[in-house]
DNA sequence: GGATAATCATCAGGTTTCCTGTTGTTGATA
DNA sequence: TATCAACAACAGGAAACCTGATGATTATCC
């Protein structure tokens, strides 16, 4: 019996997870939490509701997530002047600084995982993954 | 800048988790107790260590999911007659019920997902997960 | 222009899923 | 036999999700 692409999935997620959690000991946040920033690395000045989209969870999950951002000083938060609904968040010097430290094993993690890989197989395996995700964002649950 | 493969395979398990979890409202189970449910239909009588182990995540974590499903009546367990500190679980009827009824809905959402892909490229796309979840279990945090 | 709808942030309250740490029992090993 | 490893379980706590509701602001439609 064939386990299916959702479950390998799943199990790739869940081994990334237990190693990340493990390379995040001591640096004070959690997966979930370091993910958020390097979301926000890439593309400053989201909302949390932005965010919240971004990860396929309610406002109220990702608020969770922010509050302790912010409390760890990692972002910083301030009213949108075009929106003022708005609050846009931004990495700090120090969530900066985070990211910088950690940046070199996370990638020897990505590389430990796909060793074995040819640079094909990698490149496809990529596209396939964003395939996936685009697929399924087109036809949201909601 | 590239999101890395780790991002792209947690975006994709947000995005199926989210779809996963819609598909399951109303029948009674989270997204991670019906995951427990169909490695238990996979391979009867694990222990909730083994179960664990195969999800990495501490034994005390899984005894949580185990006392749900015992509770809901989805899973019944017995002691291992042939090592005393076992304790084996096996799928009820009801848990078999459960399984059949979600079997349907959830290849649909398989096949949503990787619809646009060719039957190679999901070949491909299944062998590469699992070569990184092999890898990363050979490598082990701890 | 004004009514209606959508969006954003937030409060309250609750559940699930993870963790650390500890203990007692049993099986495996040296 | 003595030691070590594995399993299950208890206690307690934190993180990350949820539903439901509210007020403020912006967007849309007649």
């Amino acid at each position: 019996m064939e386990p299916s692409l959702l479950y390998a999935i799943k199990q790739v997620e869940l081994a990334v997870r237990s190693h990340l959690d493990d390379i995040l000991k001591g640096s004070g946040v959690t997966a979930v939490q370091y993910t958020a920033l390097t979301v926000l690395h890439r593309r400053d000045g989201l909302t949390s509701a932005q965010l919240a989209r971004n990860s396929f969870v309610k406002t109220q999950s990702m608020a969770d997530i922010v509050t302790a951002l912010e409390k760890a000083r990692l972002i910083s938060r301030r009213r949108d002047p075009a929106d003022v609904r708005r609050i846009l968040i931004s990495l700090t010097d120090h969530g900066r600084d985070l990211i910088a430290q950690y940046d070199d094993p996370v990638r020897k993690l990505e590389a430990r995982m796909t060793d074995g890989l040819t640079a094909t197989q990698i490149r496809d395996l990529r596209h396939s993954l964003n395939h996936c995700r685009a697929t399924l964002s087109d036809h949201p649950p909601h």
